[in-house]
DNA sequence: ATCGAAGGTGAATAAGCCTTCATCTTAGCC
DNA sequence: GGCTAAGATGAAGGCTTATTCACCTTCGAT
């Protein structure tokens, strides 16, 4: 009995394998994670991991649009809350420590940011609609134009001035309280100047 | 004829430009220029490199060193800037400008940066007094604590947070105006909160 | 139970680097 | 001019990784 689109069983749980020691390498090791080491954790050979994907490229791409999803599902959040009526300034600091929390645990989620970062010109209305870089960078802009609106953040900013602010947010290699008071600071930042 | 210390002049010749070429390569490319690369530059064979460094680090630690030396002139003007009467909170927002201006032609300093920040913690008083990161340092210290005398930044703000800022500035890769927005951002936050 | 094809294996290949070293050059002294 | 040790050379060695592929294994339909 096969299984999706023709696909074997074991086919299947391998990639589901490969997929998890891919993620859970690359989030502690970054993306210089070797094949050989995924291979092992995942308890198939390298060439394996070649059979799913055509190069490491696309294994690392897989992993990273998955942490793009969960970077979605928090803008998406944080642009609920302001729905519900959380004012749009808070929502987004809100975003940044939640950003930064994750960032910290997890290597893989911040080359995803990085990506934003990257992409957030070209990909914002290019891409397919429903892909997790245009839901985030399109939740994104909205909380950022309400913020503006609001009068909660500085005029001048935009969404790539946001993309690149994330992406420069500290990971692990820096503890725990100056990775606080660096977002503290960002926060306080994007506040409108006293005196426009 | 000898010069210094028993030393061919031709080999001084090579050895300065050996490390300017080094320091050219790695501003442009960072510190994955390889030695072939470096050695073309400088019209040589890659064995004079060895000749001159032991290893490929120890290159790339004399550029970063002399990035650090900037780095130092850079902090201690700021001081002197304060020590002349200029606002210790003005100057330490003046610094992050210039060093952020360096950043954006200059990958090796951008390096520098990072080492201030692995570094910050244990060298400030282990390593020789004179050294370009303990000068640094030690100014960058010095600008902190009348800043946050005078009111100026934030109370809870340490030594290693603005090395963790500094170096999270980013550099060529994010165009002008979005740098320079970012480092509006920090300084603003820099402040101490409104309703502390 | 059998068989064909999808799937898996891992040694071998390839490419990019850093580093070494036997050998050749040349600066600087007589 | 000749000598010699410091200096320069760059092919070769060695290491790390991505990627391939000829050859087994195993799934799953019959």
């Amino acid at each position: 009995m096969l299984h999706d689109g023709g696909v074997r069983v074991d086919a299947q749980r391998n990639r589901a394998r490969i997929l998890e020691a891919a993620r859970a390498l690359v989030a502690e090791t970054g993306v210089d994670a070797t094949m050989e080491d995924i291979a092992r954790h995942a308890g198939v050979a390298v060439g394996t991991l070649y059979r799913h994907f055509p190069a490491k490229e696309d294994l690392v791409a897989a992993v990273v649009e998955d942490s793009l999803a969960q970077m979605a599902s928090l803008t998406e959040g944080a642009l609920a809350a302001v729905h519900a009526g959380a004012p749009p300034g808070v929502s987004l600091g809100e975003l940044f420590r939640e950003v930064a929390e994750r960032y910290a645990s997890d290597r893989a989620f911040k080359s995803a940011a990085g990506h934003l970062d990257v992409d957030v010109d070209s990909e914002i209305e290019a891409a397919a609609p429903g892909t997790a870089i245009a839901r985030s960078a399109l939740a994104i802009s909205e909380l950022l134009r309400r913020a503006q609106l609001a009068g909660e953040v500085r005029a001048d900013l935009t969404l790539a001035d946001l993309a690149v602010l994330l992406a420069a947010v500290p990971g692990a290699e820096v503890p725990r309280d100056s990775r606080a008071r660096f977002v503290d600071i960002v926060i306080a930042g994007l506040a409108p100047a006293l005196h426009p």
